[in-house]
DNA sequence: TGAGGATCTTACGTGAACGTAAACGTCCAA
DNA sequence: TTGGACGTTTACGTTCACGTAAGATCCTCA
C-alpha cells in the first residue's frame, strides 16, 4: 500500500503532463488555451506548476466536441463556453437572490444562447444527416449492381 | 431583346469573376483549387481566362460541403472527389467493357470508398444529435424553471 | 542532497487555406 | 480602336492553432 487505490474518475489535480495525457492533447495546446483566455487552470504549485482539475480537464474535452465536431473556432468557443460559465455562476446567484426578476433575466440569458447554440447544431444535423442519406443512397445503388454483375463470395473476399 | 433570356439553371461557361461569386468563394479560392489539383476549370479562353461550366461550379458546391460540413482538409477532399471523378470514369469503362470481373473491381472499389465516407458521416451525424439533444435538455430544464419563475408576458416580450 | 525527469517562460517555426499586391495581358461595348 | 473592367502569373503576407527548441526552474525519490 505505497499509495491510495483510485476510485470514481479520479479526483486529484494533475500536473500539466498528465492532464495533456488524459484530454489526449499537447502540453501545449492547454498552454496554448491559457494563452488566450480559453481554459486557465483551476491552481498553481508552490513553484508555478500548473494545475488542472477534473472540471478542466472536462472542459477541454467540451472544448474539443466544439472544435471538431461543431467546426467552431477557438474564438467563438470561448464565447460559447464563457456565456457557460457565466450560466454557472449566474446559477449561484439565482440561488441566492430572492427577487425573482433578477432570477428570470439569468435564465433568460442562459436560455436564449443556449437556444442559439442549439439551432446552429440542429441545423447542422439536417445537413449531414441528408448527406449521409445521399451516400447510402448510392452504396444502395452500387450494391444493386453489384449484385448483377459479380457473385456473392467475390464479395466476401474483398472484405 | 440585347440579350438571350437565361432559362433552367444556366448552362453557359463562365470565367472566374462570375463563377467565384456563383459559388459564393473567392476568385482566389478558384486559383488555389487549381493549384492543388482539385478542380481544374473545363477549358480557356482563347486569351487564356479559365472558363468554368455549371459541373465545376457544382464541384466547388460539394468541395464546400466537404470541407465546412463534414470537416475533411483539401487534401482529404482531393481523395475523395479524385476518386469520385474516377467513378465516373470508370462509370464509362464500366459501359464500355462486357468483362464481368473489370466491371465487379470498378463497382466494388466505388462502393468501398463511399462506404467509409458514409461511415465516418454516420458516426459524426450521432455524435452531433446527441449533443443537440443535450442542448435540448437543457433547455427544458431553463424553460421549465423560467416558467415557474416569470411570467408570460415577459418571456414573450423578449423575443 | 543531488540526479534526473517534469515543467516553466520565451520565442521562433510550421502547415493549411487562402489574402493581397504588382505588373502585365484580355475582352468587349462605345 | 480604345478605355476600362476583368483576368493572368508571380510572389510575398496573414491567420489560426498549435509545434519545437532553448535555457532556466521545479519536483521527487533514492
Amino acid at each position: 500500500m505505497t499509495e491510495l487505490p483510485e476510485l470514481a474518475p479520479d479526483r486529484r489535480r494533475v500536473r500539466i503532463g498528465e492532464a495533456a495525457h488524459r484530454a489526449g492533447v499537447s502540453e501545449r495546446t492547454l498552454r496554448y488555451y491559457e494563452e488566450i483566455g480559453l481554459l486557465v487552470p483551476s491552481g498553481h504549485s508552490s513553484g508555478g506548476c500548473r494545475e488542472y482539475g477534473p472540471d478542466e480537464l472536462a472542459r477541454v474535452a467540451r472544448i474539443r466536441e466544439l472544435q471538431e465536431l461543431i467546426g467552431l473556432n477557438l474564438e467563438e468557443i470561448r464565447g460559447v463556453v464563457g456565456r457557460e460559465d457565466r450560466i454557472g455562476t449566474l446559477r449561484d446567484a439565482f440561488n441566492q437572490t430572492d427577487d425573482p426578476r433578477e432570477r428570470g433575466a439569468l435564465l433568460l440569458e442562459a436560455l436564449e444562447m443556449t437556444e442559439a447554440l442549439h439551432e446552429r447544431v440542429a441545423a447542422k444535423v439536417e445537413r449531414i444527416a441528408g448527406f449521409r442519406d445521399e451516400l447510402a443512397e448510392r452504396i444502395a445503388r452500387y450494391r444493386e449492381l453489384l449484385g448483377e454483375s459479380v457473385p456473392e463470395r467475390a464479395r466476401r473476399q474483398a472484405r
